[in-house]
Parts: C-alpha cells; structure tokens; sequence
DNA sequence: TATAAAATGATAATGATTACTAATATTACA
DNA sequence: TGTAATATTAGTAATCATTATCATTTTATA
C-alpha cells in the first residue's frame, strides 16, 4: 500500500506518538487533535491525520475500526484484543490470553493463506452493567 | 439505539433483502444500488441506505466495518465469521466451527460483561496467493 | 373509497478524512 | 556554521460515504 520513505523527525509527530502511548483508551483523532493542541496550539487536524496514518502504516500504532463512525488509534501494536461498550462506546483492552490459533481453525476449510485476525468483544462494561 | 417501529411492505426494501440473501459475497450500498436499479430505475441511494440501516437494525442482516472505508452487508444474519483479503479487499464467509468459546477466555479477567464477539481473518485469498 | 401512517425519490446537508500549497523545519554535507 | 535538498507543517479547500429533509406516493385498515 504504501512506499518506505525517507522519514523525518518532527516534533508533532513525536507528541502524537507519546500521547497515544500514556493513553489506556484509545482515542479519535479528534480527540488527540484536541490534546495536542494544548502543547502545540498551532498543530493542524491534518497534520494529526498524516502522523496517524504514517504510524500506522509503519506498525507503530494500529488504527481500530469498531463501527461507531470513527476510526480509533491505540499505542500498543502488540497483539491483544479489545472491548467495545454497547452502553458507553467505550473501547477497552482486554488481558486475554493468546487466541492465535484460531487462525488454524479458520484456516481449514478455507482455501486461501490466513496470516492475522482482529477481535472485537461486545458487551457491557462494568460501570454501564450496573445501570439496568 | 432505535425504537421498534410500525413497518410497512416495500418492494424496494424486499429486492434489497432478496438481493442480499443471493449474494454470496458482501456488497457495499452503492454496489446495492446498481443492482437493485435494474430492477428499480427511479429508486434512489437514500432508499437504499435507509433500508439496509433499518434491516440491520432489526437484526435480519449484517452490517460488516472491514476497514476499507465502506459499509459491507451480509444477507446472512447468523453466526459466522469473515476473511478479509489484503490483496483484492474481498469479504468472503469462513466455513468454521464456532469458536463461541472465546467469550468465556475473554471475560476470564474483565469486569463487565461479555455477550458477543466479531472476529476478522486477514490473509491472500486462494486467486491473489498465486499471484506473487 | 377515505384516512392515517410509512416509505419513497430527489436533493441538500453533514462531517470525517484527504488533498493541496506556500511557508517552515530538519538533515546532510561542504 | 552556512547552505542546499527535502520532509513536514499550518491552513484551507475538496472529497465522498452517509444522513437528513420534504413533498409526493404506497400501504394498511376500516
């Protein structure tokens, strides 16, 4: 998809990055828009998009797709899964052990190369459960 | 999210249901729209839209976000889960056993509660494997 | 049929994301 | 250090999938 290239250091760059990393959630760009903003008042929304999406590309970040309308950036690029609350929307880590072999599992009546999986798990997260 | 509704009979609404439910693949609304105007030259893309919204809504369909930026709809509501080729983007059904168990593993550690999961596998399809 | 409610088609609006561009920051090297 | 080459930025405009609006048409029911 997309060309290694000749990177750069840029300051904002490095102040996305280290944002995401202190975060446990895992925020809209948007919402890092906002952050930044408060130690680089002058950053662009475009700016935070380019940075995400080089990031991501590059395996520093993964961006999640967890069909609320935004997309979502999380720090860690280690394999883990994730939480999406139906009350809250909330998009939280799960300490879960590894899964990987549901790839074999899926690998086989299928007739094609199966090398990853992304995971979702839905429900209602501890504070919204106690609501109703 | 939505309240339940008085529906009417639409024709528009039941060739998009039959057109979906003939379809093995996971057509986006505007591929939707193509087809259905075939048979429907005058209806419009909103139709569409509201239709598969509706659809999905009450649980008759799948609404799939596989991270290309466009909505993908299964006709095929019940349990089964998706291979998302990295090479040509197509969204193809698994043929596996069902792999429920993962809940349980998932909500070992976590402190809400855990109703339901959605899982992608990544990989080259058996035609884009060949290819390099 | 007449009435009420839902659905439609046509079109405008929304809003997240991407593209463009002149100005600025970073890097390599003389 | 300067300076040239190039990546990056801020600011803004453009894109485009999806939603909203609304007058008209369909459907359900008595």
């Amino acid at each position: 998809m997309s060309e290694i290239k000749n990177m750069k250091y840029s300051r904002q760059r490095e102040a996305i990055l280290a944002f995401l990393k202190n975060r446990k959630d895992h925020p809209t760009a948007e919402v890092i828009y906002d952050n930044i903003r408060q130690e680089y008042p002058k950053i662009s929304l475009g700016t935070v998009y380019r940075n995400l999406s080089l990031l991501s590309d590059m395996g520093i970040i993964l961006k999640l797709s967890c069909d609320d309308g935004f997309e979502h950036y999380d720090g860690n690029p280690e394999r883990h899964y994730h939480f999406v609350c139906r009350g809250c929307r909330a998009v939280i880590d799960l300490e879960m052990d590894d899964i990987s072999f549901i790839n074999t599992l899926a690998e086989k009546n299928f007739p094609g190369q199966i090398d990853g999986h992304m995971a979702y798990f839905y429900g209602k997260c501890s504070r919204c459960a106690c609501e109703n």
